[in-house]
DNA sequence: CTACCTTCTGAAAGCCCTTCCATAGACCTC
DNA sequence: GAGGTCTATGGAAGGGCTTTCAGAAGGTAG
């Protein structure tokens, strides 16, 4: 029924080795048997038997990528890098959305699975102990995205240097009172971020007021959501703390809240408060936030080329990338008047 | 290196055979016997060889799904459903994001390798016909997300009721004298939704008066953007017609920039103009939009249903779903003054 | 013309599994 | 106790490919 290369070797009346090495390009053939063979194939229409070649090539040419279930704009952006790149190498994508721990284990075992996959990816997960220490004994392919850990190759984004950016960018607009909304201190990017902008204001010598600092209490989403933003913000307005001229906040997901709960005590933003905050996320367009950008897209190509890299030579020292976020500036830091959004930006 | 079933069948001091059947839990197998393999293998740490699974049983479990990057929400939606129920039944999900005609087809190309993925995916794309005979032809299983073809299972959102219940509830507020912004009509969806609009004022004997159906001339994304609703508003507003009381948009994308065009007119919505529009979009929330929500996580699940039981038995009638949109009530027509827009709504 | 290389080729082995087939042994039956 | 049935089991075959290996064919040199 399929088309083999035992069709292809009966037709053109040769061995089926040396059908194989016409279809895998191996010098070794001369170009007349090469044309026979090849043309055999294109009239039979033949299609190389993908399992059949990852069995006996001990190489499947495809990888997994674990991901925290993608309501998230951050993803589809790094996916899509990842994605383009690997089609360009031939390489197949399998994904798995995890939402919550029990998920994550489950898929990782099955991409340890031996030959499924050629490698692993994991985007903003915390690995398992457990399971690095297996893939670490295992030799395993893995690259961490938005994640870390000391064995692996891991790509994430620098939030000192960018939190340090968004600080200084309201510090250059003139604010000298700026107060910090952040997520929840569980997580590292909230520490970074925190750490980050109360070290840039000392550089500046700027002082900072009792009560500007907010951590969120939340836990869903580590206070990266835009209740936390909306709740934190309120729970400020109502201490009595005078308010400062600027606010910078640790995600844009937070900062609609902040918006939101502004607005329902009639501040505008920016004429009554300025607004910067973190991540770029497609609808902070639409609110014209300024806001730090992750340069999403080659961090999906970057983690594809450490795997090929990784994949090729399983023993190559583990190295760590920080990208550095881009400051985008719209509406929301009062530093561009003009902003329209369009849907390009 | 690897263990394998050989490795197993030595210490278990049994057959291969039996092992296999003991892995596959075959009935036939003394439980004596099945113990001490089960026993053996877990102390080896097995894990079966997906690739040589696959070529033995003729059966990959793996499907690939071929997705419009630029969509965004709305397939992220399906896809979590695709992905949960497929991972409940042990396939694995190979995902090849589409930008334009020519990589569908690359992709279309792929997913036709002998063995490769069980069963193929379509959002949202069209299907060429070229392709669509060859599927046809070798038997692929093929199923159809969002978009249609007469020789495969496809499932659908039903436009023309949700239009109809959308323009109803805008009858039901009162409104009289509605407006509609559409996308282009080279789009199935906007004509359907052009149709339903004007069949459902009809039914209910409300004329349309002369310049109140607005079909975009957007070609970029079928005038499904934020920028065709803005500019076809802001033309409206310009052509000197009366504005109506309301207006039916045909995405929730567009309705964004329509909503923009009436603020910059300093027309209010709802108080205003009340806007009613499609798709339920993550952002519309943000918004406030009522909106007709489309069961995106539900599509994937039945997709992937419909997938397997085309995969039991190819020849199966051809069938079509179409799942009718539900009512979301916010705050843009002006029913739900108490709207305040929460992370879960 | 023989001996020796080179180059190309066919076929077998191997990748790891499932499944079919044949057989050994247990158990019945008359 | 011979003949028959049934069940559990071992092992070969087969799935489609790559790669190794040995040998055929052709060329070169002495």
């Amino acid at each position: 029924m399929a088309v083999t290369i035992y069709d292809i070797a009966r037709e053109a009346k040769v061995g089926i080795g040396t059908v194989s090495r016409v279809l895998n390009n191996s010098p070794k053939v001369t170009s007349e048997t090469r044309e026979r063979v090849i043309s055999v194939a294109k009239r039979l229409n033949y299609q190389p038997h993908a399992f059949a070649q990852a069995l006996a090539r001990k190489r499947s040419n495809t990888l997994s990528a674990i991901i925290p279930f993608f309501t998230n704009y951050f993803f589809i952006e790094v996916l899509q890098g990842v994605q383009e790149t690997l089609t360009s190498l031939g390489f197949d994508l399998i994904i798995h959305g995890a939402n919550n721990q029990e998920q994550l284990e489950e898929y990782l075992v099955r991409s340890m699975r031996k030959g499924r996959v050629d490698g692993t990816l994991i985007f903003s997960l915390q690995l398992p102990d457990k399971f690095a220490a297996e893939f670490k004994e295992k030799k395993l392919p893995l690259v961490l995205v938005d994640s870390f850990h000391n064995d692996f190759d891991s790509i994430r984004v620098d939030n000192f240097e960018g939190a340090k950016i968004a600080t200084e960018h309201l510090l250059s607009l003139g604010h000298n009172d700026i107060g910090l909304i952040n997520a929840n201190l569980k997580s590292v990017p909230a520490q970074e971020r925190l750490k980050s902008f109360l070290q840039t204001l000392q550089r500046h010598s700027i002082p900072v007021r009792e009560g500007l600092v907010n951590n969120s209490s939340w836990t869903k989403n580590d206070g990266f959501s835009r209740e936390a933003g909306y709740s934190d913000m309120i729970k400020f307005l109502k201490s009595g703390v005078k308010i400062p001229s600027a606010f910078f906040v640790s995600s844009d997901i937070q900062a609609i809240g902040v918006i939101e709960a502004l607005k329902e005590h009639n501040l505008r933003v920016p004429d009554d408060v300025a607004i910067v905050s973190f991540d770029n996320i497609e609808i902070s367009k639409y609110f014209g936030l300024t806001t730090m950008s992750q340069p999403m897209y080659q961090m999906g190509e970057l983690a594809v080329k450490k795997m090929i890299q990784r994949i090729d030579a399983i023993d190559l020292p583990v190295s760590s990338v920080n990208f550095t976020p881009n400051l985008i500036v719209r509406a929301s830091c009062g530093a561009n008047k003009n902003y329209v959004f369009q849907d390009s930006n």
